[in-house]
DNA sequence: TCAAGGAATACTGTATTCAATTCATGCCTA
DNA sequence: TAGGCATGAATTGAATACAGTATTCCTTGA
């Protein structure tokens, strides 16, 4: 029987911060919409030591700006951060994606190509929610493989800043198409242990993410000039 | 006229971050040795919250290792971990100052040509506290300039994983010239905007650090032992 | 003498309370 | 009427109190 590393009861700190990030990366909140420490643990019934600890995580990884005693806001990110993020994202991950292709061996090869079919599964039940939660599986299998705990944690948290619109934006069957394509040559690069291939695979990628992404911050600010009207 | 941003008074919670961060960064605690908040917030004589929140930020950072209700401990680094930390670095820092060259101009490259006076007039002096805070804002320009905030930030947060020795292995006087001439040769790349040569300049600087760093390592291990040995 | 169990202590996680600061609204004055 | 100032509400920052958990040490039995 192996001995599994038993898991403590994860704190409510944890599971505010979770909470707080998965709703801002779906884009739950406006930009510039100012985020209390109140209101927050008013909704999730809990008092605000655990939300204050979280928002100043979240904070310190940009996701968050904030002042001293001015609170927390969501950044308003525009074409130019876009640029900053994806020109590091080009730089590490498919540096990333060669390293896994290196130390790619059978068992995680075969589980991720498990989560492609999953996804593809999801595609066709229009499951959107878990289509992005299989997407994001793929991610963490393919820079765990890469065998570096700081790159892929370098990684994770910046694309946490990428992924602030809404999910809506995202949800069309095309771009999902494209997405899960350009997986399947990652995955394919990756089994023939084609380092060189993984990565351009990866750019790819990486290429048409960035520009639904620029598609759908143009829409958003469109959408966001209309609503400002009515204020 | 320029607007700068006005400062609001700096919050205990900062205060003690930075504090403690810069007490790791000079490896003032013991790998393994356990942070309690009581015993930090009676040292800095402030109460338990700010020191929370701070410990909490660090661990998040990566330069200490917590568990639920396990309190936080300083993570014991291995060669392992510094061979992944300079990947990191080899990838992102070269490419960092062949954008500065790009982007180089004549007040930020006389700006960087001060601080390296000012850290050979600290090499004479003897001056070690204003030497590291020097060649910090030599890097800091280095990477202002390179006009990636996203990019500084990474940057900025792997490399404290990486400053964990105690400061007294930098003081020999012949690591320090090799320092400032690796920097030398960077600044000169970066006036004649020559992108490739500033890369391989900063190359060069990682390798002797992590060399130098390697041999800390090593010499602080033999010294836990021995200390070991006391208990 | 050593191991196992239990009790006591210490520390973390969360809630609550108090103080300090900011922002906004409204009034007063020029 | 416009601008400046003051007052008040709201929110953040920090401290303290309390409950739950883990660790440590001591005792007891084999």
């Amino acid at each position: 029987m192996p001995i599994e590393a038993l898991q403590r009861p994860q704190s409510l700190r944890q599971q505010v911060y979770e909470r707080l990030r998965t709703a801002l990366r779906a884009g739950e909140y406006r930009p510039n919409q100012r985020l209390t420490e109140i209101g927050i643990a008013e909704a999730l019934g809990v008092s605000r030591t655990p939300v204050r600890e979280a928002l100043g995580l979240l904070s310190r990884e940009g996701l968050l700006s904030s002042m001293p005693h001015g609170g927390f806001r969501v950044p308003d990110l525009r074409a130019d951060d876009l640029n900053d993020i994806f020109e590091l994202r080009y730089l590490l991950e498919p540096y990333a994606a060669g390293l896994a292709a290196r130390n790619a061996d059978h068992e995680g090869v075969t589980g991720m190509h498990v989560v492609i079919q999953t996804e593809k599964q999801c595609l066709t039940d229009s499951d959107n929610i878990a289509f992005v939660q299989a997407s994001q599986d793929f991610r963490s299998r393919l820079f765990a493989m890469a065998g570096n705990r700081r790159l892929a944690a370098a990684i994770s948290q910046i694309e946490g800043h990428a992924q602030f619109v809404r999910s809506e934006n995202f949800d069309d069957w095309k771009t999902r198409t494209v997405l899960i394509s350009a997986q399947e040559q990652i995955l394919e690069a990756v089994r023939l242990r084609d380092a060189e291939n993984a990565a351009k695979a990866m750019r790819g990628l990486l290429t048409t993410t960035k520009n639904t992404l620029l598609a759908a911050l143009d829409q958003y600010r469109a959408g966001d000039a209309a609503d400002d009207a009515l204020y």
